[in-house]
DNA sequence: CGCTATCCATACGGTGGCGTATAGATACGT
DNA sequence: ACGTATCTATACGCCACCGTATGGATAGCG
């Protein structure tokens, strides 16, 4: 048993910074190689396929993404509000997925419906974990659904729109938005 | 002067059709003039190479939808809250460049500086009309400038976050996220 | 020190896309 | 009807990338 010198992993971590800077159609097996100071030779001993390196990335994207929920679940404790403003406030460092991952993986599922699979479930799970810190925040049902798919959505606009705010800074304007939704 | 049989526009608007579909990656002169019916003799008539339909798609683009707020603005009446009302519940139909072709955009930016910027400029005029109905409505500055982006963020969200709301429908959501913009 | 598992380099054929060149075709103005 | 402007078809060279084939190279284990 030789140690792995460049193994699985690494071709998906590779695949994943470049799905991340470039979309898919980046994520080529020639240019990971180079990436990775090495030729293509022994992607293909660890795939059949580009295609089988893809759903590997999303594998490892889903279930990273969806441990990283839970991890702030029981991280760090305090009550509901201590939590939103923890989760509102911090951004996710780290991680071989960021959330420039997760924008290539929501305009990636726009054109691939295996893709939306899976956003799906990865989306659901954290709506659901919105939902329930603003009902243990004390809202309404309708409320707490409002508010999750706001707080989710702001999230997501933050990294998305380009829109200059005049005198307020970027970071204020979502201080605002979070203080209305702590209303 | 003979009459344009397939003019600038017809691949301009093949272009964008394809960006919305597939992304940048995806508007090539080789399947564009099949969708036309057409070889790709005439593209190079036109444009000196792809990169120059790809601008002047960006331009068709950006002046459409400075244009569509601007036709928002001035139609229908009301006053600012019946206009953030018909705003938010208007799909908009009809044009060459619908929502999609935003998003498509939007993800793009991510990676071309050019593109950003062109996507700046269009942000920052919708975002300047939305907060101006927010202010007529009565909102403070910082109110205005919270809802604002909250709008915003929500009109684009709709479209890419994939969760399941259990028992609501995403249309009630984002009903929800209105009424509380609105209260 | 050699065996084996694990990886790597290189060369190759095939495909698809870009841009160029060149020789038409089509239709409107007069 | 003729000329000119506006396209169009086709063939070509080039390159990037995919996947395959084949013969290594490297490292730990015994």
């Amino acid at each position: 048993m030789a140690v792995a010198r460049t193994p699985r992993a690494a071709w998906i971590e590779a695949g994943l910074r470049a799905l991340s800077a470039g979309g898919p159609d980046a994520v080529r097996v020639e240019s990971l190689a180079q990436a990775l100071g090495v030729s293509k030779g022994g992607f293909y001993w660890h795939f059949g396929d580009r295609a089988a390196l893809l759903t590997e990335m999303l594998d490892a994207w889903e279930s990273e993404v969806t441990a990283e929920v839970i991890r702030r679940t029981e991280s760090g404790g305090g009550d509901a509000r201590t939590r939103l403003r923890r989760l509102f406030g911090t951004a996710v460092e780290g991680l071989v997925t960021d959330v420039t991952t997760d924008l290539a993986i929501r305009d990636w599922a726009r054109r691939d419906e295996a893709v939306a699979e899976r956003l799906r479930r990865t989306d659901t799970t954290r709506m659901d974990y919105l939902r329930s810190l603003f009902l243990e925040a004390g809202a309404g049902a309708d409320e707490a659904e409002a508010r999750s798919m706001i707080a989710f959505s702001v999230w997501i606009g933050d990294h998305l729109i380009r829109a200059d705010h005049g005198p307020h800074s970027r970071a204020r304007v979502l201080q605002l938005a979070f203080q209305q939704l702590m209303r």
